[in-house]
DNA sequence: CAAGTTACCTGACGGC
DNA sequence: TGCCGTCAGGTAACTT
């Protein structure tokens, strides 16, 4: 699931049946998540208190409670955020529930475990951005992340521009998927040097990342009206991959096969006509 | 010290 | 059928 497009899915589809609820239980499966889940904490600070706004940075789902608590999830490579009746039995790969006094009950599902939840205390919540997202970068659509950023950013390394790009230091929210999909669209080849690209490349580049975020926020937005009743909920943005998984297959502009690499020890694919380094 | 490798974990898939 | 290796949307801690 979870890009920033499928992690700004899911906050979106939650926003509306969480905002302003009360958290009546907290359930654990008790399997070990990437970090340690703050199971204590949670229960002695966050029942029956208010969430007052529910948010993403980067591929990360922020809660603030009223009591000036945070609760951060991040997904990993399998994670769910769902939403059902309280009384639904639980899934397999189900390892938190929340129980809401809206008689709901928003579930934390988590395949691989490499999935985390943050418990954030009232002093440092004030100011994540300088705490948790310290070394986070920017968010692309953010006025911070410009081309001449990324140009900046790039000046003195060698590393290929995919790694480069699914660098959270660096920018936030692109990984594997978005990375080629963008790519793609801007004409870079993947292994190309960062020092390579010129400012007007990175202009470009940036622009075509935004337009393919905001495009598979979109498709993914078409599922949230169900979300709540959604098992397998899916994003229809994997139905418009131009690149990503296509290896074998005639590119969409000259017809050119895609072929695959591996780049950081990551599935790259490229058009070897159209993506130059 | 930039950049490559490993570790965390489950499950799906292909080859034999 | 089943056993094995490989791979999967992330990230940080290692090593080189």
């Amino acid at each position: 699931m979870p890009e920033l497009p499928e992690v700004e899915v899911i906050c979106r589809g939650i926003i509306p049946h969480v905002r302003h609820a009360r958290i009546t239980d907290i359930r654990y499966s008790g399997k070990p998540l990437r970090t340690v889940v703050p199971i204590d904490a949670m229960r002695d600070t966050l029942l029956n208190v208010p969430i007052e706004k529910i948010w993403r940075r980067a591929k990360y789902i922020v809660f603030s409670f009223a009591n000036d608590m945070t609760l951060i999830f991040h997904m990993g490579m399998s994670g769910k955020l769902t939403l059902c009746p309280p009384e639904t039995p639980p899934a397999k790969h189900d390892h938190l529930f929340f129980t809401l006094d809206s008689h709901i009950q928003l579930r934390m599902n988590d395949t691989r475990r490499f999935g985390q939840v943050v418990f954030v205390d009232r002093e440092k919540s004030g100011d994540l951005e300088t705490t948790v997202f310290k070394n986070t970068g920017p968010e692309p659509f953010s006025e911070a992340c410009s081309g001449s950023y990324l140009h900046r950013r790039a000046r003195s390394s060698n590393q290929p521009v995919k790694t480069f790009l699914m660098n959270a230091h660096i920018i936030a929210g692109i990984g594997n998927i978005y990375a080629n999909e963008s790519l793609f669209a801007a004409g870079i080849h993947p292994a190309t040097p960062v020092s390579n690209l010129s400012l007007y490349q990175w202009e470009e580049l940036m622009k075509k990342i935004q337009a393919i975020l905001h495009w598979a926020i979109d498709c993914g937005g078409s599922t949230i009206n169900d979300y709540i009743n959604a098992s397998g909920e899916q994003g229809y943005f994997q139905a418009n991959f131009k690149i990503y998984g296509k290896d074998g297959t005639p590119c969409t502009i000259c017809r050119a096969i895609i072929e695959k690499m591996k780049i950081g020890g990551r599935a790259s694919y490229f058009c070897p006509v159209c993506q130059k380094i």
